[in-house]
DNA sequence: CTGTTAGCGCCTTCAC
DNA sequence: GTGAAGGCGCTAACAG
């Protein structure tokens, strides 16, 4: 053991085996505790230790070991990000917030794709379970792993959550949303004072919560610009390419077209503007469409889409910022709503007179 | 000690303290050992213990600590995936490839978003350094880490290591790519077989991998299909929208107009066909446009984009198989070359008579 | 087949 | 200000 003592300093350092702190102290002429405190505590160390530390950390190119000091610290530094699909475009900007945000405070980022698998719902729990994240943010619209009720009732997997997106309703966790009411509502202001009168809106599935706020701010829209609620100017729609092309089918067909159509994702929109030009119908001369989201193509579709822009990066940022926060001992915000902003471009446009006109002879 | 012992055993299930090994087995009556074994090599613990203890970890909740198995095995079952843009939605659907066939295999995915950080860059040697993951794939087009060369010479990082889309030339490790070179050649055959004489290229970043093999495909393409090569007809490009109009306007604007127009990126050829269409000019009945990626935005553009198919989540896929292959101590191919699929929509077709005479009087 | 023993690398009292 | 010692939870030797 002592025989060895000489040879192992210098082979140590250089060696593959990475450096431990027991590399360092012998360099360094120093206990362990010492290494360790000239890290966590410098100011309780003696200066002239602290520089020797230095000098052997540098010289060993000593990294602390993250499962030791985990096991120890009961803490992984790690988030848990759930999320319903990875390849959904709509969620890469903001995990690249929820990415920043953690990398700022020294926290890693585990993604979770959870692609509608119960099996891998239930693994998440064994892995939050199993000390891996200290933390998880959900971007799925639920919380997992309640559904472990053996005897003895064990706790319900109690590590600090947020929600970001769409709402947890019964969820006592800080949840992070845009406000999809005043959004919508904004949209259909601008709609009314382009001077349209009929405006026709492509629903979200039934039930979803997103859908529930965009169309009260549909209400709440045609109430402000003194327009009646007419509920045969409302389509149904699940905010996919194929709603937006039956919708666009259903205006077409219909009698007593609108002179804009509000799709409330613009997927739909985009869809819809497809199927409205193969039936002849200029975007926005004709008809004017806009769209919800202002997904990366919003700018590049054909036309531009007038949309409603989320600020996704900063809702990925709100949300770890709030996380970062629980983990940390501090109080998060219960809901906290960001604004959404209207982005004009260019399909939607002035009704045309004929087009008032016949909409007024038919209503 | 010892007075303890009853008590803790049922108060330590139902705590809010999670289980260890050490509670099952208390509860089970064996040793850790055998918990331990029960789990790893069930065929080698007696059916009545193994009962036993698959009954006490029922009733604990036990979920083996991640972070003491780390630090015993020298193994996290975590996996570095470092690439350039999270936000950038070419990447999810690789992204995707990878999670799900790493989870398969009981590996988790930590994610970093390098944005262009040097700074970053260092961080993550630093976090392979710790061993907080097994293995890394990289992204980036560029190996990291590579920097630290201290007296002694520290190994430089060596934890197996695969790169997926941007081949790193002198890398030693596995490389997953796609056969651009063919790819490319398949469209520009395409082109030519639809009558096409006078093909423009689009290209990407100078000195860029995929744009030096791509263009090569252009050559090889022409070549098969007994078409010339000619230096005018190449638009210089970097794969981003604004290149793309750029590219418009100069064809528009060019004489010796080409009656084709192979873009290097879908974005690229989605920017050139809008400067085109504000030109008057109409895709595919006055120009055919086309692109390569097949980004998920190609298929609903207008009019939708003929272009190169990128296996993206099979990149993924094999990218992850190949890291498992290596953590698990098999060997992995040196590279692999994924195959394009070219994808006819209707951005491309045959030139008109009067483009095809002017082509040739000019020519 | 099973239990005992000894750490993995770190941090944190507890003494000095 | 510093060192010695114990233990976080687990697994791998080694005995039986």
């Amino acid at each position: 053991m002592d025989g060895g003592g000489r040879r192992s300093r210098s082979e140590r350092a250089a060696g593959s085996r990475a450096a431990t702190i027991q590399d360092v102290a012998r360099l360094a002429e120093v206990s362990t505790a010492t290494v360790s405190r000239a890290l966590a505590t410098p100011q309780r160390v003696s200066p002239e230790a602290r520089a020797r530390v230095a000098e052997a950390i540098a010289k060993t190119g000593y990294v602390p070991n993250t499962a030791a000091r985990s096991l120890r610290s009961q803490k992984t530094h790690m988030v848990l990000v759930v999320l319903p699909d990875l390849a959904n475009t709509f969620f890469s900007k903001i995990l690249r917030g929820i990415e920043e945000t953690l990398f700022e405070a020294g926290y890693g980022m585990i993604i979770s794709d959870l692609d509608g698998s119960p099996e891998k719902e239930a693994h998440l729990s064994a892995f939050t379970a199993a000390g891996r994240v200290d933390g998880a943010i959900l971007l799925n619209g639920h919380l997992f792993g309640q559904n472990r009720d053996e005897e003895g009732g064990s706790a319900p997997l109690s590590i600090p959550l947020v929600a970001i997106c769409e709402a947890i309703p019964d969820a006592r966790i800080p949840q992070v949303e845009i406000d999809n009411r005043v959004g919508a509502a904004g949209m259909i202001r601008h709609l009314a004072s382009l001077g349209h009168r009929r405006i026709g809106y492509v629903s979200g599935p039934r039930g979803n919560i997103l859908e529930r706020e965009r169309f009260q701010g549909y209400r709440d829209g045609l109430a402000a610009a003194g327009l009646a609620f007419d509920p045969d100017l409302v389509i149904p729609g699940d905010y996919t390419l194929e709603a937006g092309v039956a919708a666009g089918e259903a205006v077409v067909r219909g009698a007593n077209r609108p002179t804009a159509l509000f799709c409330t994702s613009d997927v739909m929109a985009i869809g819809a503007i497809r199927t409205l030009a193969s039936a002849g119908l200029r975007v926005p001369e004709d008809i004017s469409v806009v769209g919800f989201d202002d997904i990366e193509f919003a700018a590049v579709a054909e036309p531009p889409l007038t949309t409603v822009h989320q600020p996704r990066r900063e809702l990925g940022q709100a949300g770890a910022t709030a996380l970062i926060d629980l983990l940390q001992g501090r109080k998060a915000p219960d809901r906290i709503r960001l604004k959404t902003d209207l982005v004009v471009r260019s399909s939607a446009a002035a009704p045309r007179r004929t087009m008032l006109k016949s909409a007024g002879l038919n209503a």
